[in-house]
This record gives structure tokens, C-alpha cells and sequence, in this order.
DNA sequence: CGATTTTGACCTGCGC
DNA sequence: GCGCAGGTCAAAATCG
């Protein structure tokens, strides 16, 4: 298959369940910017953090228009690749998720202690309710960016018509049972296919520049030279308790030797036209941006309709 | 010495 | 039911 990194990972995600929108329809976004060596935590340091919102407008053409929106972004360029965000069934009530990602850990943290010595006897439950997803391709030659959470890498597996493994993480906090998986396309060996899964229930731990973790390996392949970039991959509004997973924020962004791209995808429930709106400050200006080149090969986000497989019908 | 990574074994879901 | 592939666990190894 093509891109059988892509192709096998992405479409799983689409099975089943659609997003929760929240109330106001509002999917925000954050924009991003290398601060020539400054990572975009310093950003989210900052009051009023650039943000772009996703409004969610019914009975509104999908795609195309979407298409046009990205164009007032930027242009798209042919070495970008796409990504493809989605959430898996999270079960119909909105604060399922966040219930989901509590109760979730929790009842792994106790079937850990508890079933300490049934080696993987993890009986979740039957009906296994899974974790919102997103999945993002990144050029670049760093296996795992760094988005300014910690990870534990707890696996690794080869992928079958992938001469790449596929690297499990988790997020290293402990009431957080934020996943993700990252491997590299069989297709394009210089992207990266990075799945999230779940939502991060604690602030990003990340502090300011300086005071990041060593693991940052940001560069490192490239010998660390052309400055620092990071970029920052969904974090919730933690004020408001029953934050949709796409009220996350989903970043589209280029640095350097890597380039970033996320489509969002808007399950079948949600079959509107997306529309970007996106505020800049001072400092994220568009024209800021054109003279720095950072977002130039940003790819247009594309809003994938998907039927839930399990759903149809 | 604690945290993280590596790695082989085991579990689970799914297609045949 | 069987086999395959994906996902997870946990002991051992490695790192800082």
C-alpha cells in the first residue's frame, strides 16, 4: 500500500465515534512561530498567545472551501506532507473524554497494582472506549519531536511493510494517560507519522527556554545547528473541564528541516465546512510571518470527512 | 541511583 | 479456531 504508514495508521483512526465539538464550535489552533531559537513555549509564555481559531460552520462546503481558507494562510508547498487528525469514538457525552482520560488512567494505575502479577491480563473494558486521536506527518529527520511534554517510551515494534519500527510513548506524568506513536514513513523516509492519542489532563511541563529537558532533540540530527524549534502539539484550555479534543490546539507549522502539517478530520457528525480564522498578535503578524519564511511550506489544512465505519449505516 | 530506553514475551483484535 | 499484526508489559540495560 502506499505509505503503509500512513495508510495503515490513519484510516484506524477514523473508525468509529465523532468529535465533541464544543458548544461554541470553536476549534483552536495555535500559531506558530520560530523565534529564531526561542521555542514556542516561550510563546505560550506570553499573555495572549497567538491563536487561530477553526470555526465549525453547518451545512457549509467541506473541503474546497477549506482549501481556500488555508490559501489566505499561506502556500502550500510540494514537499509538505498531510496530516490527518481524528477522534475515535469517544463516546456521545462531552465530558466523556476528559472522564475517559481520569477514569482511564485511574483504572490502568489500579490494574497495574492490582493485577500486578496476571502478567497483561489488562482487561479493560469490553467495549473498548478509546482515546481521541490525531495523527500528523512531519518532514524532518528527527524521530521524536518535541513538543514540550514528557514521554516514556514503552515499546517498540517493527511494522510490517515498514523497514521502520513504530516507538510507543506515554506521557510521563502520572495522572496523564496520554499516548503516542511515532514512526517513520516507508514511503518518504524523511517523514515522521506522529499519532497522539487521548488528551493531556495536566499543563504543559515544559518551562521556559533553558529549563528544557535535555531529551530535547531538537536538532540533534542536524548537529543541532539553524537554532532550537519546537513546536507545541495538543494542549487543552485546562480552565474549561469538558474540553473536546479538537478544541485542542492543532498546529501547522515549518521549521528549519522539518515541516509539520495536520489535517483535521471532521467526522460525519460534524460534515460542516471549516473555516480558518485566524487572530495574530503583534508578533505573528502574517506579514511577520512572510519575512521569516517559517510558515511558507505550511501546507493548507484539509478537512477530511469521515465516515466512522462503525457508525455508517 | 533514579529515570529512561531497549527488547522479548505476551495479550488482543481482526480477518480468513 | 488459527494466524497475523498491533499494542503493551516489565525486566534488564543504559544513561545522566
Amino acid at each position: 500500500m502506499a505509505n503503509s504508514a500512513f495508510s495503515d495508521q490513519v484510516p484506524s483512526l477514523y473508525g468509529g465515534g465523532y468529535y465533541d465539538i464544543n458548544p461554541q464550535g470553536y476549534l483552536d489552533m495555535l500559531a506558530f512561530q520560530d523565534y529564531g531559537g526561542a521555542s514556542l513555549f516561550d510563546m505560550l509564555q506570553q499573555p495572549t498567545p497567538p491563536q487561530a481559531n477553526l470555526v465549525v460552520e453547518p451545512h457549509a462546503p467541506p473541503a474546497s472551501a477549506m482549501q481556500e481558507t488555508s490559501d489566505l494562510v499561506n502556500t502550500p508547498t510540494t514537499n509538505s506532507s498531510s496530516i490527518s487528525s481524528s477522534s475515535n469514538e469517544h463516546v456521545n457525552e462531552g465530558d466523556d473524554q476528559e472522564n475517559n482520560n481520569n477514569t482511564r488512567s485511574d483504572n490502568d494505575e489500579e490494574e497495574k497494582t492490582t493485577t500486578n502479577k496476571q502478567l497483561k491480563a489488562k482487561k479493560k473494558n469490553p467495549k473498548k472506549q478509546r482515546e481521541p486521536r490525531f495523527a500528523f506527518m512531519t518532514k524532518t529527520e528527527v524521530d521524536h519531536l518535541d513538543d514540550g511534554y514528557r514521554w516514556r517510551k514503552y515499546g517498540q515494534k517493527a511494522v510490517k511493510n515498514s523497514p521502520f519500527p513504530r516507538s510507543y510513548y506515554r506521557c510521563t506524568s502520572a495522572s496523564c494517560g496520554v499516548k503516542k506513536r511515532v514512526e517513520r514513513s516507508s514511503e518518504d523516509p524523511s517523514t515522521v507519522v506522529t499519532t497522539y492519542e487521548g488528551t493531556h489532563t495536566h499543563p504543559c511541563p515544559i518551562t521556559p527556554r533553558g529549563m528544557l529537558p535535555e531529551t530535547t532533540t531538537y536538532g540533534g540530527l542536524n548537529g543541532g545547528a539553524g537554532g532550537v524549534s519546537s513546536f507545541l502539539l495538543p494542549q487543552i484550555h485546562y480552565p474549561q473541564p469538558s474540553q473536546s479534543f479538537f478544541h485542542n490546539h492543532i498546529n501547522s507549522f515549518n521549521f528549519n528541516n522539518t515541516t509539520t502539517t495536520t489535517t483535521s478530520t471532521i467526522p460525519s457528525t460534524y460534515s460542516h465546512y471549516i473555516r480558518e480564522e485566524q487572530s495574530y498578535p503583534l508578533s505573528l503578524s502574517p506579514s511577520l510571518l512572510k519575512d521569516n519564511g517559517l510558515l511558507q511550506d505550511m501546507v493548507s489544512f484539509q478537512i477530511r470527512k469521515e465516515e466512522p465505519k462503525d457508525e455508517l449505516s
